[in-house]
DNA sequence: GCGCTTCATTTGTCAGACAAGCGGGCTATA
DNA sequence: TATAGCCCGCTTGTCTGACAAATGAAGCGC
């Protein structure tokens, strides 16, 4: 019997393996709970050895996506139990054609908590390299902008990649290793939010104002500028933000930080 | 050639030579972009199969703790490329026996950070079931410092639990997996904390005004709260908060979420 | 000195086998 | 007939041996 899923030859064959089952337990096709195929069912399947099997399956347990049992089985867990937080899921589930609504609107309303938190945290922190990074993303997205917006792709990249300058530029190992960990579920956000061109220009004076202020050292304007960012993105993804959050909230980080202003360290 | 390193026998064999292996890099008995020992001297040092040596350097590998390479062997990866958002890898860190300093602070200013606005969501999406498992553990925390402190584990897996129940109670998937995955490194940072026994009836105290303010369903006063929390854990650490953050965070809240008080819905 | 070949080393993959644990069916017995 | 115990197949965990592919260093001729 011939594998009945085609396999690249150049690529770790349990990295294919564990993508190919993890597409399968999100289309559905293995419900939560259920048994699925035996190692050496799969063997026939994808046409590999046991090892190589084996070595997808261990990836899929060590990401919370399947549990195995001596004599019983490996068994589909349920979506709150998968690693959410890992790279390998959200790029499964960024690749997917049809992500959980749940889950976009998860990572949103995540995003729309932390990153004027996280905004304000940069503009005290961030450092000369970080601005160039910001700066780099920025001039990126305004090249895409200006091409009449064939390449919507690349726009998404350079958005994505400013969002992840500013968490680096908290300078804090954990708010770091977030954003390299989110990256590609910030992707499937911002990627759904750019499919209209009109916004673009707008979307872009928002994150030049953002950088503005962390360049200023301005904790308050930065959380306010990101609270901006993400209010737009909300619009775009059609969602209605947290209800008790419009009115000021610059004046908020201007009490709790202290001045924003650049004086403040005179 | 006998084993040089006792493994246990109802354990997976992988995860031990994993942790064995993580616990030797920890203590810098192999260098970052040293190469380590290949698969067979392993075997040698161990006593198990190449199977089993090759499943725990893959549970290296997917924390991104360390690197291989065909034709060049296993090198490990700077502190800096870890996983760190990973309960093994946390649990690595918890174990050993002098975790890094920075490491420790790292992981306290991404909480003083973020808790206080965690706070503030749970008090305004937490559920009776959420004040249930945060009364649980203030109560387990009371019952241990009333034993006179002689089980000082105890009370710290109960603190840990309470702010588990924190970070649940905002009932949104990513700050909920963020709460298991930071379990061992908050561990990490409350054990720290609490090895005097004078201030745990203040922290207690403490402890319980966030769990009212949350259930009265006032952000401003959990943001406070929790914000008093860390305060008391940075002077037990002796850390010093964040320069610039000691005025009243009350207001900020106050005017950025909406009036905090419950009559807000009606 | 420089480029090429050759070879040992190391990880990736394959194949086969046995051990350990679980569940279902069978049988003997009360 | 109901139930306790045993047997057997199935599945994952581990062991053993082998070959393929890629890397780096040594040796070689020019």
């Amino acid at each position: 019997m011939e594998p009945t899923v085609t396999i690249s030859k150049d690529l770790p064959l349990g990295d294919q393996i564990a993508a190919s089952l993890g597409h399968d337990l999100l289309s559905g096709r293995y419900q939560p709970g259920e048994v699925l195929p035996t190692e050496m069912e799969l063997v026939e399947r994808f046409g590999v050895s046991r090892a190589s099997v084996r070595s997808g399956l261990q990836t899929l347990t060590s990401r919370g996506i399947v549990e195995r049992f001596v004599g019983m089985g490996t068994v589909a867990r349920d979506f709150r139990d998968w690693n959410i937080l890992d790279p390998m899921v959200t790029g499964l589930l960024a690749d997917h054609a049809n992500p959980h609504p749940d889950l976009v609107r998860s990572i949103f309303e995540f995003r729309y908590s932390a990153e004027p938190l996280i905004a304000s945290l940069a503009a005290r922190h961030a450092r000369a390299r970080d601005l160039v990074a910001m700066e780099d993303a920025v001039e990126g997205m305004a090249r895409c902008g200006a091409m009449l917006g064939t390449e919507e792709a690349d726009f998404t990249a350079h958005d994505v990649s400013f969002h992840v300058a500013v968490y680096r530029g908290t300078h804090n190992a954990i708010w770091t290793h977030l954003a390299h960990i989110l990256r590609p579920a910030i992707t499937l956000v911002v990627r759904r939010s750019n499919e209209r061109t009109e916004e673009l220009r707008e979307a872009l004076a928002r994150h030049r104002a953002l950088m503005e202020a962390i360049r200023l050292r301005d904790p308050a304007g930065a959380f306010d500028a990101a609270l901006r960012i993400m209010q737009l993105t909300a619009v775009e993804l059609g969602i209605d933000p947290l209800q008790g959050e419009k009115s000021d909230v610059s004046a908020m980080l201007k009490a709790s930080f202290g001045a924003g202003s650049p004086e403040e360290e005179a």
